[in-house]
DNA sequence: GCTATGTGTGTTATAACATAACACAAGCAG
DNA sequence: CTGCTTGTGTTATGTTATAACACACATAGC
């Protein structure tokens, strides 16, 4: 185990790090893409590479009902935390991830007694926002 | 309030619907295309057309975490029943579908004490099925 | 030193998934 | 008959993701 729980990333994953945590939200890979042209982005792999290795670290959740990826909302994430689970804004676009513990071990109880083991969960909420209620 | 819970299908949903019973499992909008190319089915829009009216109907899920679309596994299903949830093996292929009941009204408490209006969930587990744990 | 290996990178091309825009046909309410 | 809604067929295009190949760089082993 490392003193330090922040992995070392190369020059093109900090990027793309930080394209995601300056938006403080979703992004598609090839939103990504266009926002790092001036720093020598050229084609999508480059995006999806660096994602793969983020989502890989924990550092990224990708929302399977978007088709987007966004910064995990610990703060310097070096992953380690449980699952995630994210309500998402159909008016505004708002995401909002939260850990839904109680949830998972409900939806564990369920793969224990299916003999099916458990790699990696998906959650997420589609709805309207508080906000976006009261702006009525 | 109709006195069937069956939902008038047309011929083009009707084929779709058909193929992903017929199938067992998740098909991609593209493999339905080509297996109903022979009915006619010349371009993609039939299929996701027909898949919309479906999963509208609840008689259709689509599995984000594939981009894949399958019957709902209740008998003659016209909608109408909870939340589903899919256990995908990612060694075969297999999906079970499952209502998580528990799992469900834990996110129900999360949103309501957050003031999120719920219209869809989405809750897909990653893994590997009993069939091919025991198989190694 | 120099080779083998692993990981990251850059590039072109292509695959896979999904929708826009337009035209037409059939049913049904007024 | 007119107007409206829903479904359909078709062409074209948009969006998301990967394949295949070549090269750079670091490091471990001889």
């Amino acid at each position: 185990m490392s003193a330090h729980a922040h992995h070392e990333l190369t020059k093109n994953q900090a990027l793309v790090f930080q394209s995601l945590s300056d938006a403080g939200g979703p992004l598609t890979a090839y939103a990504i893409l266009d926002l790092l042209r001036d720093n020598g982005f050229r084609a999508p792999l480059q995006v999806y590479r660096a994602l793969d290795k983020l989502v890989e670290f924990g550092m990224v959740h990708r929302l399977e009902s978007l088709n987007a990826f966004v910064a995990c909302s610990h703060k310097d994430c070096a992953g380690g935390h449980g699952a995630a689970a994210f309500a998402i804004c159909e008016k505004c676009g708002d995401v909002r991830e939260f850990t839904p513990d109680e949830a998972m071990s409900s939806l564990k109880k369920w793969t224990e007694s299916e003999g099916f083991i458990l790699d990696r969960t998906t959650i997420e909420l589609r709805g309207t926002c508080k906000n976006c209620i009261t702006a009525n």
